[in-house]
DNA sequence: TGACGGTACAACGCATTGCGCGGTAGCGTC
DNA sequence: GACGCTACCGCGCAATGCGTTGTACCGTCA
């Protein structure tokens, strides 16, 4: 099972929709992935979709030093990347339901 | 809205359940995945699938001469073809529904 | 004190894979 | 005989996830 090319232009959309819910930097970004269900999602993944998001005008970022170890990198959503939250989330449920349309209705593994 | 990477890694899949039909040649089943909503699959990517299916032994294939047109080349699921088929849609399912939980489930587009 | 482990981030290069573009070729039509 | 549709393929590019390595901070425990 290699979920690594399912991941292929998912990371940003999964990304986006678990900063929806708080801020957070890399670290803890990756394992609320994980927590997910995404256990699979390497951290060089997370912190590489972050500043490309972040590149991209979708997150704000601050820094925030940490009396417990390093300075953690916060990102949050700012309205661009809310907008393209919902634009990503649409296309993944067309996309998906046509891939459901694709595997019958009866199931591919039933 | 870029499908380009949404595809990545779910173009053998499709293409798998396309020939689950029924066989086909790579010109019908670019114009079946088209019909069944993957509209923007280029010919060159259903091409280079089907020869890395069939290079993986997912595939038999045979030419059949068209008397209104140059050949086909055929393809069909073989038992490994419909394994990787049943094993790829089980693992598409198991994503899907990691990725909706993700998205929230009273869903993020509403 | 210093070796280890967990936290936190980043750079580098690799592998996979979809695509655009161009090329070859058979066939019918006008 | 130029065009257009069918049908296939090769080449090089671009995007992106990952493994590895490196840096650095901190607490613990020997």
């Amino acid at each position: 099972m290699d979920t690594t090319q399912l991941l292929k232009g998912v990371l940003d959309l999964a990304v986006l929709a678990v900063l929806r819910e708080e801020d957070g930097y890399g670290y803890d970004i990756l394992r609320r992935l994980r927590g997910a269900g995404l256990e699979e999602v390497g951290d060089a993944s997370v912190y590489g979709t972050l500043r490309r998001l972040f590149q991209a005008g979708y997150l704000t970022t601050y820094v925030v030093p940490s009396e417990e170890g390093p300075h953690r990198k916060y990102y949050a959503l700012n309205s661009a990347g809310r907008d393209q939250l919902t634009r990503s989330g649409k296309a993944w449920r067309s996309f998906a339901s046509t891939m459901d349309g694709l595997l019958g209705d009866r199931g591919v593994a039933a």
